[in-house]
DNA sequence: TTAGGGTTAG
């Protein structure tokens, strides 16, 4: 039968077919000599990075002699999506040194590439680069810039760069309060959507989840809900997208009635939105309930994918019985997909939580292929039970094999610490992991830090360790775990010196206030206990007579 | 006058 190949020409760039069409199509293009032809030489290289095949994509290019700016963002592009980030460098690399110059496009490409890398030093090269070209007014390369910076974390250069820009367009202010939105930077976020109004921009789909992403905890549910009443009058609350992003709001808001809700309007939830109603019920602490919904989706004839899997296995590892966990294990087998390194990883993490570490490391060691999250997972299972060498062990080896470690490492190598009280290793790490691989300590690193230190009663040193390190406010967790510490070794002196950060930067919440008056009420100090007794009870918390006050000293 | 390329979910 002829194969109508002429018809299938003017979609080839968007076309993803079975390998063995693919061939046929392949041999299609040698036999007519198709790709000679400029135009069809960038289509049919397009062609082939769609279905994965960028051996073929790079012999095309090679074999171009004119190679217009569209063959090379193509091929550029091709690498960058495949994640052959070095490939994707070199080759933009080469085209500086060629009679084309980079666009707009092209740097949008590799600018995306270096945030996807990781890489705020390439990143950083980039954006000096598109200032010389000229290209910094440009929207699609600024709005890259803006989202890239955004993604490695330095919102403030992602401020720059969309302060920069006089008439932003909405993918830009999108961008904008994306990136806020990744940081739970709400009161930013709300701000910029109300400027874009203001310039009367109409917020999109786009928008609306970046908002969405804001919202971290239930101290924000109202808000949470007046962004998904505007999505219902945008209209765009059946985006699968949006569904999804609720659905893990309200679980965050421990809001699961809602969630619930929001999930139940959807006909046919797709896999994401399954993932964040099973997650979400988790998260809540009902891991049972979680479990039913995986076996409802079963029912209707769903079938998992490895992150469904993954997050299941997430849900089971919160029971006390390895049972179910055991049976997902089965259910990935079936299915193939028990080599998934995401797979794999989540059974180390399940079997080491649900009681059987051995099972988790026959799990780890016969991977085929590991990535620093499965590392992570295997040094995290390995420290919870008190085996920190060995966890340092398979942390030097995967340095050796070439790994890059990241803050999940270092978290999981400082959490081993803690469990085995060494104070000295922390330390160490601590600091390897800024001098050595250039990783800047988040909340949870210091929290480790400030519970190692506090174990040794080094009180002040962990004190030390946060002001010089952290520009303020320091996140609350982490005066709250030195408050913690100050609480233990009774040291009320510097536990004022906290206080006074909480409460000068407006950090002080239920909990401190609680843990300060218990201090207090041990030190005699009944005026200050009476002050936040006062303050609590006028908040109308639940927390009746004195009750709260767990102190062995008389109350006067 | 043929081409594609910038912002979203587990």
């Amino acid at each position: 039968m002829f194969i109508p190949f002429h018809s299938l020409l003017s979609q080839l760039s968007k076309l993803k077919l079975t390998i063995s069409r693919t061939k046929e199509l392949h041999a299609f293009v040698i036999r007519t000599h198709l790709s000679r032809d400029p135009f069809y030489a960038t289509r049919v290289l397009r062609f082939y990075a769609i279905n994965d095949d960028i051996i073929s994509a790079r012999n095309l290019f090679d074999k171009t002699p004119q190679r217009s700016i569209y063959l090379w963002n193509s091929l550029i592009r091709a690498y960058a999506s495949a994640h052959k980030f070095t490939d994707a460098f070199f080759l933009f690399k080469d085209m500086l040194y060629s009679e084309i110059k980079p666009d707009n496009f092209t740097f949008a490409c590799v600018v995306r590439a270096s945030s996807e890398n990781f890489d705020v030093h390439s990143l950083r090269v980039l954006h000096g680069a598109i200032f010389l070209s000229g290209l910094h007014w440009d929207f699609i390369c600024s709005s890259q810039l803006v989202s890239a910076y955004s993604r490695l974390g330095c919102i403030a250069d992602a401020s720059k760069v969309f302060s920069g820009i006089t008439d932003p367009d909405l993918v830009l202010w999108n961008s904008m309060i994306s990136g806020y939105g990744c940081l739970g930077e709400l009161e930013k976020g709300l701000e910029l959507f109300s400027r874009m109004q203001k310039m009367g921009l109409r917020p999109d789909e786009y928008t609306m989840v970046g908002l969405i992403k804001a919202i971290y905890d239930p101290s924000v549910l109202e808000i949470g809900e007046s962004i998904h009443a505007f999505c219902l009058k945008l209209g765009v609350e059946s985006n699968s997208h949006i569904t999804s992003l609720l659905v893990s709001m309200y679980s965050r808001c421990k809001c699961m009635g809602l969630a619930f809700r929001v999930f139940e309007c959807r006909v046919e939830p797709d896999l994401v939105t399954w993932s964040a109603i099973i997650s979400g019920t988790s998260l809540c602490g009902n891991s049972v309930k979680a479990l039913d919904f995986f076996r409802e989706m079963n029912m209707k004839g769903r079938k998992a994918d490895p992150p469904l899997i993954a997050t299941v296995l997430t849900a089971c590892s919160q029971l006390a019985t390895v049972q179910p966990g055991s049976e997902i294990h089965g259910y990935a087998f079936r299915h193939g997909y028990h080599m998934e390194v995401m797979v794999s990883s989540a059974l180390v993490d399940m079997y080491s939580k649900c009681g059987f570490l051995e099972l988790g490391y026959q799990v780890y060691k016969t991977m085929t292929f590991k990535n620093i999250v499965s590392i992570n997972s295997i040094i995290s299972s390995l420290g919870l039970y008190g085996l920190a060498s060995q966890a340092f062990q398979i942390f030097e080896k995967a340095l050796v094999e070439g790994h890059k470690p990241d803050e999940a490492t270092f978290s999981a190598l400082l959490c081993a610490c803690c469990h085995a009280g060494l104070v000295n290793d922390g330390r160490k790490y601590f600091r390897r992991m800024k001098d050595q691989f250039g990783i800047p300590a988040n909340t949870e690193h210091y929290i480790y830090m400030v519970k190692l230190l506090g174990m040794e009663g080094q009180l002040r040193e962990a004190y030390e360790l946060i002001v010089q390190s952290l520009q303020e406010p320091v996140d609350s967790g982490i005066w709250g775990a030195l408050l913690s510490c100050c609480d233990a070794h009774r040291n009320y002196e510097l536990a004022d010196i906290v206080a006074s950060h909480l409460f000068g930067n407006k950090l002080e919440n239920s909990r401190y206030k609680i843990m300060l008056a218990n201090m207090y009420a041990s030190d005699g100090r009944w005026d200050l206990v009476n002050k936040l007794r006062v303050d609590l009870e006028s908040k109308e918390l639940k927390h009746p007579g004195k009750s709260w006050i767990t102190s062995t000293k008389p109350f006067p």
